[in-house]
DNA sequence: CATACTGTACTAATCGAGTAATACAGTAAG
DNA sequence: CTTACTGTATTACTCGATTAGTACAGTATG
């Protein structure tokens, strides 16, 4: 049986690029373990009309998908998911390890001690509605 | 006698607008105690001439920091520091609760758990060159 | 072979942010 | 009064990113 990755829960904000948003839900998909590899995408035209976008704004999102490796195409099959334990450790560097690593270099800046960080932390994390 | 802030030491990335960095280095050299209330800023022509960019992307860059609070101007006599402990608080929030604050946004995005930051944070703080 | 799908390449249009050029209004100092 | 500084307003230019329009090439299926 072909699992389809499906895209209803994704909504778009007004702030990131489309065709970055498209690509960056799937890798979540994949980090969280909801899309997995042989997993079909929807063709170009079909995901353009689900989402009500342009197709070549979808088509950019999966050249994007491609080129971080995480999605293969065949001209004729469409794109099916492609993950493995290389992918799988690169997301995760790129959506744990790489994002600290901004959050370190900007809390640097302004003069912060990890001290101060940690207390912040946990001052904060489950502070939000 | 006069302090002048200074800007021999800022020097500008190649990704963030040129007005933004202008503004942001204020900012952070009052949070750091470098400027004080009543310090004098250059004038405009000054600034741009010493920073070798346009006279209107400072004007720019005075006009946000004016917005933001901690920038007084007077038609003839420029633009000084402007800072009180309501300042010195907003400006501490920023660079340091809002900075955390999105943070922890992100990092729930992915499924983070605090434990799992805190030590991500603790490996990677000292890792960089 | 014809139809209806695939993906892709190329070009054009749009849009907004950032920067720059220029001219104007006011004032302190000589 | 004139000079040389202030800041400011208005307009135009540039540039790049994003999105859109259109046409093309290939293939599986009937």
């Amino acid at each position: 049986m072909t699992i389809v990755v499906h895209f209803h829960n994704l909504q778009f904000n007004n702030k990131d690029p489309v065709y970055i948003q498209i690509a960056y839900f799937v890798k979540r998909q994949i980090h969280l373990g909801f899309a997995e590899n042989g997993d079909k995408l929807p063709s170009r035209r079909e995901m353009a009309a689900l989402l009500n976008v342009n197709p070549n704004t979808v088509q950019k999102a999966f050249k994007l998908m491609e080129e971080e490796g995480y999605v293969h195409t065949t001209s004729t099959q469409g794109s099916t998911v492609y993950t493995n334990e290389a992918i799988m450790k690169s997301i995760e560097e790129e959506l744990t390890k790489q994002l600290v690593d901004d959050f370190i270099k900007s809390a640097k800046e302004v003069s912060l001690s990890i001290d101060r960080v940690t207390e912040l932390l946990r001052e904060q994390w489950n502070e939000r509605e």
